[in-house]
DNA sequence: CGCGACGGTAAGTCGTAACTTACTGTTCGT
DNA sequence: ACGAACAGTAAGTTACGACTTACCGTCGCG
């Protein structure tokens, strides 16, 4: 989901990995909220997560994150395509008003 | 929200600008939850209205629909640019350690 | 006019996403 | 080897978004 916790974890990890107690001390929730949302973001294939030591240090993955991004690109653009042949077709249906279904 | 009947609705109207009652008919939806949706849409300056008669025919307002998606494509630019710099950055710390903070 | 079609609004229900507290597991330090 | 720090998981609560039913207003048509 594009809800506001979500893309603040995204917005700190694009900045630098972190841990996640670090991660949650710059948010207004609890380290397990976050938890779970980087749970959500790695199947997502949005970030990756490194073990060291005691510590799980997450970082952005810019492939999924690119991956995204066309995907939602395309949506929108399939949107305003099909937008613009329908105001064309309707254009041609006023030029021959006998092409009219009906 | 990007949930699967507001892009229903979005799609539809994509193709050719539509009635509520048209609209609705082609969604597993009541009536009153596709205006619901609009009128959240029209809020959101993804669809404009225009009454004609007892009907009210929506339309895609493609303006709109280009500035989200300008502002979509700028947050995950964005995104992908921190991260650049990052890396830039930490690239430069193994170079000179001596330059790592503490 | 008054009746029927069309659509927005109100009020209430329901499902689920987001969050909390509590617990368990792993790893490092001493 | 024990204790502390860090993080994931379970279970439960809460808040919110999507949907429905019911109602009201408006326009067109006989």
């Amino acid at each position: 989901m594009g809800d506001r916790t979500r893309r603040a974890i995204l917005e700190r990890l694009a900045v630098h990995p972190c841990p996640v107690g670090e991660l949650a001390a710059q948010l207004p929730v609890s380290r397990p909220a976050v938890s779970q949302h980087l749970k959500v973001l790695k199947e997502s294939g949005l970030v990756s997560d490194e073990t060291v030591g005691t510590r799980r240090v997450y970082r952005l993955n810019p492939a999924g994150v690119q991956a995204l991004r066309d995907q939602l690109d395309m949506f929108w653009n399939r949107a305003l395509a099909n937008y613009e042949t329908a105001v064309r077709g309707d254009a041609e249906a006023a030029d021959n008003p006998e092409t009219e279904e009906k």
